[in-house]
DNA sequence: TTCATATATGAATATATCTTCATATATTGA
DNA sequence: TCAATATATGAAGATATATTCATATATGAA
């Protein structure tokens, strides 16, 4: 019980679940994060390190960008429980807020370690 | 996505996750609820509230009592979210708790409108 | 109407959570 | 080594949530 409120906890946060939903996308720096998200860098650490801690994500230090990642287990629970959700409330409301566009363009330009330092709430020039 | 965070605080607290799988075993009134948890009145009143305004639990008037339950599309929505949970985690903690033999006892007795008076955190004597 | 029971609710307090700011650590490259 | 970049984290402040206490409302029965 005590994990069950400890995990949904940990999923009842808009921040986090726009992370979450994210990374069911691709694997992301904090950099990454904090430039789609438009956040402070500090905030998005603290939310990863709550992800980390319920178990929903692992991460791996790969020069100075650290990795966030869905393993298996956390992709294949997350479907579900979204799935439990309806996934209209959630997939059409990301793109509403234009995460996905935001990611699309860090893969495409390859941004890590580039627009990833511009300053928050603002697009790239 | 603001609903689904609405929903998912509303889940995220381990006194409604006991209340909502207490009425997936059968409705029940608030004096019902306040003996089987152990709780003073008013607090379990204001989690029904958070489940009620969280469109989980609809209640009716039958006399003195206000009972509460599960309309279906709650009760199809918490089979597939409790699924997508893992059911381990739930079930038998809740028995662990004593919440499913209390209210075994409160069916088997009819104790609604005699033992909901009895003080909280006490058994019926 | 008056009393007892069942429930709801506002307000105060207690507690938890989130955000921000400052700063520490780790890595890379000059 | 020094500087720059990426990230983490402690602490303070801001905000949200939960609990308790007092009291109001509604019902049924005497």
């Amino acid at each position: 019980m005590k994990d069950t409120v400890a995990l949904l906890k940990a999923l009842a946060d808009p921040t986090r679940l726009r992370i979450l939903l994210l990374l069911q996308v691709r694997e992301l720096c904090v950099c990454e994060l904090t430039y789609i998200l438009g956040m402070e860098q500090s905030r998005v650490s603290h939310h990863m390190r709550i992800l980390r801690e319920a178990g929903l994500t692992t991460d791996r230090r790969q020069g100075r960008w650290m990795i966030y990642r869905l393993p298996k287990r956390s992709r294949a629970f997350l479907d579900g429980f979204f799935a439990s959700l309806g996934r209209a409330r959630l997939g059409s409301s990301t793109r509403r807020t234009g995460d996905a566009r935001k990611l699309e363009s860090c893969v495409r330009k390859n941004l890590r370690g580039r627009a990833c330092a511009a300053p928050p709430k603002e697009a790239r020039s």
